[in-house]
DNA sequence: TCTGGGGTCCTAGGACCC
DNA sequence: TCTGGGGTCCTAGGACCC
């Protein structure tokens, strides 16, 4: 059997650990620059704020209506999150932690458990120790698990944990399930199958084998399988990425070549120190550029070009080189950019390189990396981006003299303080 | 008139997830 | 004026190789 455990409204509900006051209340938590509506409280749900809603349409559609709006704190959600995961920990033998706000158990060996009151303490823990609500769904696949976690989250009679262990709550569950509420089909797919007149989880589960892998390929025939009681999507602790991205969009726009550098110089460096806290390297670099597509009266322009390394690197001096390169060939004089990214993918571990005799001199090499030792050990005493490489600032305030790197910053005008990592909004706070 | 079969790599895009 | 960011996996077409 497998469990489901989610966080309901998890970055409304770390909002409302540390603010109360904000209990009862329509929450919504916005994207970077504050752009779009990314998590909303169960009032914010039902006041029909829909996902992914721009932020300024909020004012226009609910004239009068008092929502409470924060700007994103994932310092935050992510220190809380680590708590609720590490209760989860010491409460099931083999934990995956799936997102950030949701983990999946594997409870090989509890089968002599009641698991219905396991699920139920549990969430109950959760919500004593960390503030967090949960809400768990047990079933012997991961997507009945799944779908066993939504019961558990809008029906209040469950007591946040609901179980599938029987084919008679199998059927039931998935008969009374739209198409569109399991896990792996999306929009695109659910309309397909309404249009071929399946509705519910139930009819999508009598489907040929057949007809699933040519309409829905292999992908959905894993969700078939799943359905019907047959688990076969594996553990996967997730633990070492296969590809990590860097990318923002521009509170503006901008049409400086030397600015967007400047943007991807640091989104290469972000790249080189998440490789380096997970021990690893990338052989791959991919740069992306954007205009914005959704502006249709401007030209539109979308770039994006993969740059092959000498050997697998996590420093940021060869990665920034890496972009430095890549933006040459890509970048367009004349458009308005709105996005830009780094990729880096063919991930191996950073103690297995392969050494290239091309590659730049070992003496190099060992420089990069003390020089990328000194800057982790600086930043994570003193917090991101206090030593930073000079091709990541933005310019030198000629008063002053001093770098910065906030030239077009991103905009977080309803940030909450980190309540629960930074002393000096702790002691404010208090 | 008549032109194979098998493979890799790259690019681009689509679909899904949170 | 104002529309996010970080992932995974799959597919299709084109270029190129033998």
């Amino acid at each position: 059997m497998f469990a489901l455990i989610d966080c309901d409204s998890c970055f409304c509900s770390c909002e409302r650990v540390f603010d109360p006051s904000l209990e009862g209340k329509p929450v919504v938590v916005l994207s970077n620059n504050d752009g779009c509506v990314v998590a909303r409280s169960k009032e914010a749900k039902a006041l029909g704020i829909k996902e992914c809603m721009p932020f300024y349409q909020l004012a226009e559609k609910f004239p009068g209506v008092k929502i409470e709006a924060r700007s994103s704190n994932y310092t935050l959600y992510g220190d809380i999150s680590s708590r609720v995961m590490s209760i989860i920990r010491d409460s099931a033998p083999e934990v995956e932690v799936y997102s950030i706000d949701e983990a999946f158990c594997n409870l090989q060996g509890m089968d002599h458990m009641d698991l219905k009151k396991w699920g139920e303490e549990l969430a109950a823990k959760i919500k004593k120790w960390v503030g967090m609500p949960v809400s768990i769904g047990i079933a012997p696949t991961k997507t009945l698990a799944k779908l066993a976690g939504r019961f558990a989250k809008n029906y209040p009679a469950y007591n946040k944990c609901c179980l599938i262990d029987s084919e008679d709550k199998r059927i039931k569950s998935l008969s009374i399930s739209p198409v569109l509420d399991v896990w792996g089909i999306g929009h695109r797919f659910a309309k397909k199958l309404n249009y071929y007149g399946i509705n519910t989880a139930l009819e999508l589960s009598k489907r040929s084998e057949g007809w699933v892998r040519k309409e829905l390929t292999v992908v959905g025939l894993r969700t078939w399988k799943e359905l019907n009681g047959i688990s076969c999507i594996s553990y996967d602790n997730m633990e070492s990425k296969k590809s990590i991205c860097t990318s923002r969009s521009f509170p503006g726009t901008v049409t400086d070549r030397d600015e967007i550098l400047t943007h991807v110089a640091n989104h290469a460096a972000r790249c080189a120190s998440k490789l380096r806290r997970q021990k690893s390297a990338a052989s791959i670099l991919t740069l992306f550029i954007a205009t914005n597509h959704q502006r249709t009266d401007l030209p539109q322009y979308s770039k994006s070009i993969n740059i092959t390394l000498p050997a697998p690197s996590n420093s940021a001096h060869e990665l920034i080189l890496a972009v430095h390169k890549a933006l040459d060939v890509i970048f367009i004089e004349g458009y308005k950019y709105k996005r830009a990214g780094v990729i880096v993918s063919g991930i191996c571990s950073a103690d297995a390189i392969q050494q290239n005799f091309f590659d730049i001199s070992p003496e190099l090499k060992e420089r990069y990396r003390k020089i990328s030792k000194v800057i982790d050990a600086v930043n994570r005493k003193n917090g991101d981006d206090t030593l930073i490489l000079a091709r990541q600032q933005y310019n030198t305030d000629t008063k002053t003299g001093k770098a910065s790197k906030f030239k077009n910053a991103i905009k977080h005008e309803f940030r909450s303080p980190c309540y629960s990592t930074n002393l000096n909004d702790i002691i404010r706070v208090k």
